[in-house]
DNA sequence: TTGTAAGCGTTATCAA
DNA sequence: TTGATAACGCTTACAA
């Protein structure tokens, strides 16, 4: 399995393991006639130094034979890689898709390739993932969706993304904050807060909160967020209900809340949309009638957000935005920019103004 | 910049161009004290054929090094990678996202890395991709999303992606059909034959179908489908109503709908939920309420057809499974297989039974 | 069981 | 402007 004489064409449905055979460089320069070097110069390299009838000519070769160059044979030669590794939690969450989205725009905008890693909320399997990523030494590692706190292996987590950065890598995080790396956050504290005084404005006084466990960041920042809003508003402290970050968990709460009673409930806010959309059925399935009897606010301003009955008022988070601000921040000489994007307040009919009392 | 004498670490923040250096097997080598070879063996080769100290010390000198091998330089040094190229259409869309889970699941069980590219519905990007792709030399390409027909690059795709085949790499596309390569494809046609015959069995006889262009396959098959489940039956036509793909599609072609009259229509099939979803609203807004004065039923089971309201009535597809098979086939001896999903009726609340008349 | 050395497909340096 | 040739980091005969 040295050279070979013609251009490969193999010919019977190859095992799954066998090796993908492609033109080299080496036949194309054959086929052209020229030495391999000046092949390379032609193709991928500073065509100016070549003769314009040898560029024609290698290029004609390469068009003939299908050529590719390997990008992994041009990574060791160069030294170097054009991909952006990524780490997010779950592909099929829209939260982590929309981020994949803007991320994916801006690196084939800087002629990047992506690679996605997917950690599946175990911090065991993102270090593992960080590491094994390194082995493809990407430009950029951008992880996203590690919100999760106080968890041993966190620390290590750190120190192996500081090595790489020391090792020349670019590190942004996304939604994560007070870590020493290129940081993209949505202001989750500052959104929840707003809608707590938007919702004040609309009269309402009374209040519930659907939230995770603490640990759980962005839902311990939205909660506080909301709490801070509240402030010197002289309104009863909001009750509040521990569920799952999901849609079963905003059902959940919301069963208890009317269990209960929920007469003297106002408002509830759900720290984000399918954990409203989730109370939002359980309040029907009470006789409990959203945007009547009770308001329900959610966070993250999902697209469903607007076809749900009623329509749910939430905060409206710029998730491709915080994708694309992580590769700017990637490609800028700042490594430790912290960035942050503000929440946007969307009222609707899930809290509709309260009459005067 | 050629050996190093110590664990490297470079200082000051790099610029976003430096290469990204680390250990390298040389450097674990000489830190254990054997050589590169053994090195080698000891990490990523036949370890039975090293001296159980020889690979502790080896292993010890990794670690402390943090050395992790350079994927592209075992891809070249082995002719093969470990990588396997998924093509979508759009990150963000639910509909390839589940896939994108699916497809990375089962690549993570086989231990291959997922790189993906983004195809953003323009057939020339997608093409282009497929080209770059074959630069990474992976072990699959899958392409899913590619559903636009006539189209002239696609036969250039079809011809790039049958040589790349021949080179050894294998080919596996998502919701394609009549294609020589492996396929996976979900039943849009017997999905819809099944709902218009739920449809039909809770009591309804006079149709509306919201469908995109023809040349969407996809649009086409639930279209022709709904129709062929219909066959006699001895219900009337149903009216066409040509749109977007999108909510607003439906929503407009249920306004159209309201304008043209729509009192002789007792159900309509949107060829997708969004469309369905936002025909729902389009719907209520006119006063025509669904699941009382009009049926509407949907494709695709989206999270949210169960929060709107009413309840939507739709057709679940197995995306993540689609994702799944797709990395089977591949790594399956079959180059060529089809393999079709069922697609499964959900009823709910927008398509009531009928009170017999 | 180990080490030496010849690749793998590129790029980059250096003469010519 | 070109062509030899030495890297790049690794694997894998082949010998020892």
């Amino acid at each position: 399995m040295t050279a070979m004489e013609e251009p490969p064409p193999p010919t019977t449905p190859a095992s799954p393991t066998a090796p993908v055979v492609a033109a080299t460089l080496h036949d194309v320069a054959r086929e052209a006639g020229v030495s391999i070097a000046t092949a390379s110069r032609a193709l991928n390299g500073s065509a100016r130094n070549v003769r314009a009838e040898n560029v024609a000519r290698v290029r004609a070769a390469a068009a003939k034979l299908d050529y590719e160059p390997h990008l992994s044979a041009q990574a060791i030669a160069k030294g170097s890689t054009r991909t952006v590794a990524l780490v997010v939690r779950d592909v099929a969450d829209p939260y982590f898709s929309s981020i994949a989205s803007g991320v994916t725009q801006a690196a084939t905008e800087a002629g990047l390739i992506v690679t996605m890693a997917v950690a599946d909320g175990s911090p065991e399997r993102e270090l593992e993932i960080v590491r094994t990523l390194r082995g493809q030494r990407p430009r950029i590692i951008i992880v996203t969706g590690s919100r999760i706190e106080g968890t041993a292996t966190r620390d290590t987590l750190i120190e192996e993304l500081s090595q790489y950065r020391t090792a020349g890598g670019r590190v942004v995080l996304i939604s994560q904050r007070d870590l020493p790396f290129g940081t993209v956050t949505i202001d989750d504290r500052g959104g929840s807060a707003a809608l707590a005084r938007a919702l004040l404005a609309r009269g309402y006084r009374r209040f519930a909160v659907f939230h995770a466990a603490p640990s759980l960041r962005t839902s311990r920042d939205r909660h506080e967020g909301f709490l801070s809003g509240l402030y010197g508003s002289g309104t009863p402290a909001p009750l509040a209900f521990e569920t799952g970050f999901t849609r079963d968990g905003g059902y959940e709460a919301a069963r208890r809340l009317v269990e209960r009673g929920a007469g003297d409930v106002e408002a509830v806010f759900a720290v984000n949309d399918v954990m409203a959309v989730g109370a939002l059925a359980a309040f029907r399935e009470a006789g409990v009638l959203p945007g009547r009897d009770i308001g329900v606010a959610g966070f993250d301003d999902i697209g469903p957000a607007v076809d749900v009955v009623p329509a749910l008022t939430s905060v409206a988070v710029p998730l491709r935005e915080a994708g694309l601000n992580a590769m700017r921040l990637a490609l800028s000489d700042d490594t430790t920019a912290h960035v942050p994007l503000p929440a946007q307040v969307t009222l609707r009919a899930s809290t509709p103004q309260k009459p005067a009392p």
